[in-house]
DNA sequence: ACTCATAAC
DNA sequence: CAACGGTTATGAGTA
């Protein structure tokens, strides 16, 4: 009987598994602090393309330590010199790899002077011999020379988990030479990672053509006398040397004397003890879960292997999409539909092709966008009764607001709840996030590329499979992610928070915030004078002329050529931060033009050019993106144009506010923020009676502070250094307070800060007794969490350097006030959109900044409304402590703060 | 693509 | 002993 035997070339698929799981490499580290990207890759690996082939034989062959040791490296000294040294991250898993191969019941073997190659070539002749099937794994397309009518070659393509099956037939289709010619084109293109040079200026496309006309190195060298006069004749010549010696380094050998043979190399079953002692050590949840899933259904292993096949994207048929598939579609309870587009800037990119489908009726996809506009898809993105599922819900609101389609009945939001369930990571993108959830499909960077070589397939098949991969990946994950959001209690912060929240959102957003363009330009006109007259100044007082926007120029000019004092240092030169301009200013006047200078083109740049650029012509307004799914914290953030650090805290730069303004005459903008919102949710997760005491009687609490930690009476008299003082320890707390960061903030002697933290901690015990607590919770589990149960794991909590470990902690105290803090206000502004509906207001909410909304609406309506948001703010949520509310109103974003 | 500087809360 | 407050986005310069 003929049996199958597979061979895996162990180093290259480890440094595969490595390099596809890259981006992962931070967080999957164990709390040990070994890093388990690659091991969990080669898992993967061994789970869903080994096991389900069921070999009689199997093992995974690895090179000896050292290239040098092989006959290579005598032939060649610079025989894979110049390789990138192996990343510590990567070899700190080498030894765990060795281990899973046996406990997946595979052999190891290695044997000095041979690399992993040799060792395959010289097995695979052996079965070939014994007339069995042999199937070769590998990452390196060398190895494709051994391919014959009973080898096979699986070539990884995109990581680990596809393969290009390589036969005697496909090389051909694919180069038009046999699989012996393969040595001789590696002869004559040389090969760059192993370092060793073939024949100059010949490379893949010459060395087959060449291969064509002569089939092999000798007969070719045979004919070269013959060849007309020309550069490539000359390189020939003159490399002949070389390309023989490349010959013989790409030659695989095939009679290596070895110290097993076939029988040594019989496949065990997977061995369940040494798997979860394994698993355990790596700290595997996922890979452990399963396990335990299987041997309690005592599942035999043709299940096991279909379900790993089922993963690794089995992929249903992509059907053309036709109204008659629309019409049965439209029957359906629940559907997964999603939408690829030219950007990422949905307001205003292009709709390349959707998809809609389930399990039951299969998965359509489309590129005519005339569909989209009829009755019956209206039907189904309007109608409650259908529960969709998609893939960034807010995204897609407005992509179907824009064909004017109301999107209703979304179930779930795939985006939404990886983010809940672990922000690490998180790089907002189908393919990675589904890869978390074993399931692998590929990346819009593979399909389309990405910056200036984006382009649409021109095979309109591969976009339509593309978007019909993807509907049924957001299909299929739904009930494992609620599981997940379920086991983390998450289901409210999900259901009744995070996904209302993004239709808000999204309203927002498609509103947009009115720019009077004018008034920006003569801002603009204006600083560019004051620009021209500073730099004149500037240039006449350095006595050159310089770019003073750049710091390295700027950093001559000062410490080199002025030889003022050096005061911090940057990675790559001399730090010209404020900080260390303000410092300077006494000693040298330059200084403060310099300052002016920044601030002015800072303000030209990014709020006048910056803005103006984004204002969309149609409409005079600005429509930002929030993103939802990006902060460490819950916080949102803002971009295309973030409105979320518009000037403030300088008048020059607050006059920028001038420019937001309403979108119909007669309205007003409105402002309403929480006052002292993180010191207030800090008191009511604490319970600390100090400062409960002084929020209830709304006290001022830095001046309440600057009593306590200054040992005064109740009622003594602060001065303003004395409030300064509190205010900054104040934030030192929310921020995860260290003594030398408050005395380089406060610029006060280390153990000046240290006594103030001290007495802090005496007056408000509770507080100290909180950030012990979640220190200790965030070592303990690994992640902190907010009242709603925000959840934040912190990789680096039991990291072994200092420096990484105390950011860390100091994060695991800043997270659950931050993000506490952003829970409340998205409760509000659920709150307030459902209370300016019901009473129907006129008024639009436009703008989220932390602590703040912001609207805008008709003047007749502004005591209305400033009612409805103050109350439905304060009472956003039940707290210990109560929260306070403070508000603005006036012709321009510049009055209502 | 990265670093630096600076805008916000 | 060391390093040293949290969360972001953008523009300009440099490589």
């Amino acid at each position: 009987m003929s049996k199958k035997i597979l061979l895996i070339d162990g180093n290259s698929l480890a440094f595969r598994a490595f390099y596809a799981m890259y981006q992962q490499l931070d967080r999957m580290v164990t709390p040990e602090g070994l890093h388990t990207n690659a091991l969990v890759a080669f898992n993967n690996f061994l789970e869903s393309i080994v096991l389900p082939m069921q070999p009689d034989m199997a093992l995974v062959a690895w090179d000896a330590r050292s290239g040098k040791e092989t006959f290579r490296g005598d032939l060649y000294d610079d025989y894979k010199a110049g390789r990138d040294k192996a990343p510590s991250e990567f070899k700190e898993q080498f030894p765990y790899l060795r281990e899973m191969v046996e406990a997946h019941g595979l052999h190891n073997y290695e044997q000095i002077g041979l690399e992993a190659d040799d060792i395959i070539g010289t097995l695979s002749r052996v079965g070939e011999k014994a007339g069995d099937q042999v199937i070769i794994i590998t990452g390196d397309q060398d190895l494709t020379q051994l391919v014959t009518d009973s080898v096979t070659v699986k070539l990884t393509k995109k990581g680990v988990t596809q393969v290009e099956v390589y036969t005697p037939d496909f090389i051909m289709e694919k180069f038009g030479i046999t699989p012996a010619q393969i040595i001789d084109k590696k002869a004559l293109t040389g090969d760059t990672s192993d370092n060793y040079p073939g024949v100059t200026k010949v490379g893949e496309k010459t060395a087959l053509k060449l291969l064509k006309e002569y089939h092999d190195l000798d007969n070719l060298y045979a004919h070269v006398p013959d060849m007309k006069a020309s550069k490539m004749k000359e390189n020939l010549i003159n490399d002949k040397a070389s390309a023989y010696r490349a010959q013989k380094l790409a030659t695989i050998i095939t009679d290596a004397k070895l110290e097993i043979g076939l029988s040594d190399l019989v496949y065990r079953e997977p061995e369940e003890k040494g798997l979860v002692t394994l698993f355990e050590k790596l700290h595997f949840k996922q890979a452990l879960s399963k396990l335990r899933a299987h041997s309690l259904l005592d599942e035999d292993f043709a299940e096991a292997a279909e379900d790993s096949e089922k993963k690794q994207g089995n992929f249903a048929a992509v059907k053309e999409l036709n109204e008659a598939a629309l019409t049965q579609l439209a029957k359906e309870k629940s559907l997964a539909f999603h939408i690829d587009t030219t950007g990422d800037n949905y307001h205003q990119a292009d709709m390349i092709a959707y998809a809609i489908g389930n399990d039951q009726v299969g998965y359509y996809a489309s590129r005519d966008l005339t569909l989209l506009g009829s009755e019956t898809f209206k039907r189904i993105i309007e109608s409650q009764e259908i529960a969709l599922r998609l893939f960034n819900a807010k995204a897609h609101w407005v992509l179907l607001h824009r064909l004017g389609l109301n999107l209703a009945g979304v179930d779930f939001d795939f985006l939404l709840v990886a983010y809940l369930l672990d922000t690490v990571g998180n790089d907002n993108v189908l393919s990675t996030l589904a890869g978390r959830f074993g399931r692998y499909l590929a990346s819009n960077e593979e399909i389309y590329g990405k910056g200036a070589k984006f382009a649409i397939p021109e095979d309109e098949t591969v976009v339509l499979e593309h978007v019909g991969h993807k509907a049924q990946t957001i299909f299929d994950l739904r009930d494992q992610a609620f599981a997940d959001l379920d086991e983390h209690e998450q289901g409210h912060l999900y259901h009744d928070i995070e996904l209302p929240l993004s239709f808000v959102l999204a309203k927002m957003e498609a509103q947009g915030f009115t720019v009077n363009e004018d008034r920006l330009s003569k801002m603009g006109q204006e600083m560019e004078e004051q620009i021209a007259s500073l730099k004149d100044e500037i240039f006449q007082m350095a006595g050159e002329e310089f770019n003073i926007n750049s710091t390295k120029q700027l950093g001559t000019l000062l410490f080199e050529k002025m030889g003022l004092p050096v005061i911090k240092k940057t990675k790559t030169g001399y730090s010209t931060a404020v900080e260390v301009l303000e410092k300077l200013a006494p000693q040298a006047p330059i200084v403060e033009h310099i300052l002016a200078y920044r601030q002015l083109a800072k303000l030209k740049s990014t709020y006048v050019d910056g803005l103006l650029a984004v204002v969309d012509p149609a409409d005079h307004k600005v429509h930002t993106r929030f993103l939802q799914t990006l902060t460490q914290t819950g916080r949102l953030s803002s971009v295309d144009p973030n409105l979320q650090n518009i000037p403030m805290r300088t008048e020059a730069g607050r006059k920028i506010r001038h420019a937001f303004v309403p979108s119909h005459d007669d309205w007003l903008i409105f402002g309403a923020d929480y006052s002292q919102i993180e010191l207030r949710v800090l008191a009511s997760i604490t319970g600390d009676p100090a400062m409960e005491h002084a929020f209830v009687e709304d006290e001022d609490i830095h001046a309440e502070t600057a009593r306590k930690v200054f040992g005064l009476a109740d009622d003594a008299p602060i001065d303003a250094d004395q409030r300064r003082t509190a205010k900054a320890v104040n934030f030192g707390i929310v921020y995860g307070i260290s003594d030398f960061g408050l005395s380089k903030n406060l610029n006060i002697a280390r153990k000046d800060a240290k006594s103030f933290i001290e007495t802090y901690f005496q007056e408000f015990p509770k507080i100290h007794q909180w950030m012990a607590a979640i220190k200790e919770k965030a070592h303990q589990d690994g992640y902190v969490e907010t009242i709603e149960h925000r959840r934040r794991y912190l990789p680096d909590i039991n990291a072994k350097n200092f420096n990484t470990r105390s950011f860390a902690e100091r994060t695991a105290m800043n997270s659950p006030i931050q993000g506490s803090a952003a829970d409340i206000i998205k409760i509000a502004m659920i709150k307030v959109n459902q209370a300016i509906e019901e009473r129907g207001l006129q008024a639009k909410m436009l703008v989220q900044v932390h602590d703040e909304l912001v609207f805008e609406c008709p003047k007749e309506e502004l005591e209305q409304l400033r009612e409805t948001v103050t109350t439905v703010m304060d009472q956003a949520v039940k707290l210990a402590i109560p929260l306070k509310v403070e508000s603005h109103a006036g012709p321009t974003w510049y009055e209502a703060k």
